[in-house]
DNA sequence: GGAACAATGTGACAAAAGTCATAGACCAGG
DNA sequence: CCTGGTCTATGACTTTTGTCACATTGTTCC
């Protein structure tokens, strides 16, 4: 991975971290569809994502999944770095949306930077911060607000997400996500048509306005 | 602090560190009912739980009060770290369940410390980790189980937690913190007294067998 | 074009949970 | 031992969500 690279999507690294990030670091690429990590697995790396987007899913026993977060480019995977520091498994899944390329920096230096480096330490704080937060909206979310209230939410992260109005998914997959059913979903944006805030079509739905 | 009141609680750490925050820490005590940490609040400092139980609590905009989890002596609150450090505020509330004692450390040792104590070190991380598995447990049990299952999740968490078969409370707190109707916990709970689950007194269940 | 399949639309119904109204049970303080 | 307050019980009803059955519409591929 090149210095420069590294150095646009972590503006945050000394130079030293990136030059150390060069040196031992691996780029792995996925391609869009493809899992980066499955439930149970160990880590022996944490992984930063350079290129791409990258969602995230918890699941439960039963094979249900359940839709998290994304992972953009500046952003690593919080579970991938406390789980590496234990040796442990976690119930999670990571599948790549987009095409995706991430650095793989083996377990050994992340600890090693935490002393090392400033930049990297709060970096690696700030990840565990943000998903910590992050998982808390999505408690509130499933908690306190309705189904209705929940697709919105949804719709309006993947317009924010993706970068475009048009949302390329099938009413089942929302369905999924959200752990509801499909027909709830199909009517829910029935309503959204007739009010005006999307337009539907076949496997993709256009937003045009949110409150 | 003493040294070995310290070292009973949190076995992991090193000498020189209990040393450190023998020196440099404060111990603070609540009573049972008295809140540690309010919504919106900033640290300046994360603490220990030594003595007593806390109840850690989220919290909506509209003061919709949601139970996450409990913290117990040897444990830390993940998030007075993880906010210290950014110097931000959080959505959390944690309550005194018994009288408790804690320590408080400054923002700036559990930096310097980081570096300095690979069991300081761990213990920050895992606590971070262990915080994190339990709000998947807590997302997990919201999105995928029906009420009467989060009842009895409830009941037997807090159980375990107390040591004790009785739990003092009303059902009307339960339907606070489980984000339901005291109707409908009433309902659930009476159907699990007439399946010999539990015996309800006034302000009190008793747990007799949870499957 | 037509078969096969996936995605969506829709009505009818069931189940779960929330709401409302009301009543009884229990408790503490005067 | 009354009284006001809190806690619990319960029936009736509404709303939301999930389920089932089946129709319709696109899409793909021969």
């Amino acid at each position: 991975m090149e210095a420069t690279e590294i150095r646009q999507h972590f503006p945050t690294f000394e130079k030293e971290l990136v030059d150390d990030i060069e040196e031992k670091s691996e780029v792995r690429s996925f391609t869009a569809g493809e899992q980066l990590m499955r439930t149970g697995q160990y880590f022996k790396s944490t992984m930063l994502i350079v290129e791409g987007l990258v969602k995230v899913y918890r699941e439960d026993d039963q094979g249900n999944e359940f839709f998290m977060y994304y992972l953009q480019p500046g952003q690593a995977c919080a579970l991938s770095m406390v789980c590496a520091v234990k040796q442990e498994t976690s119930q999670i899944m990571a599948k790549a949306v987009k095409d995706t390329e991430v650095i793989s920096i083996p377990l050994a230096y992340m600890d090693e930077w935490m002393g090392k480096y400033k930049s990297w330490y709060h970096f690696v704080l700030e990840t565990y911060r943000s998903r910590f937060e992050e998982l808390l909206v999505t408690i509130d979310h499933i908690a306190f607000q309705a189904m209705d209230e929940r697709l919105e939410f949804y719709l309006k992260k993947h317009v924010q997400t993706l970068g475009s109005k048009i949302i390329p998914i099938s009413h089942q997959e929302i369905a999924d996500e959200l752990n509801s059913s499909r027909e709830v979903i199909s009517r829910l944006l029935k309503k959204m048509e007739q009010l005006g805030k999307v337009k539907l079509q076949r496997n993709s739905i256009e937003v045009i306005h949110l409150s």
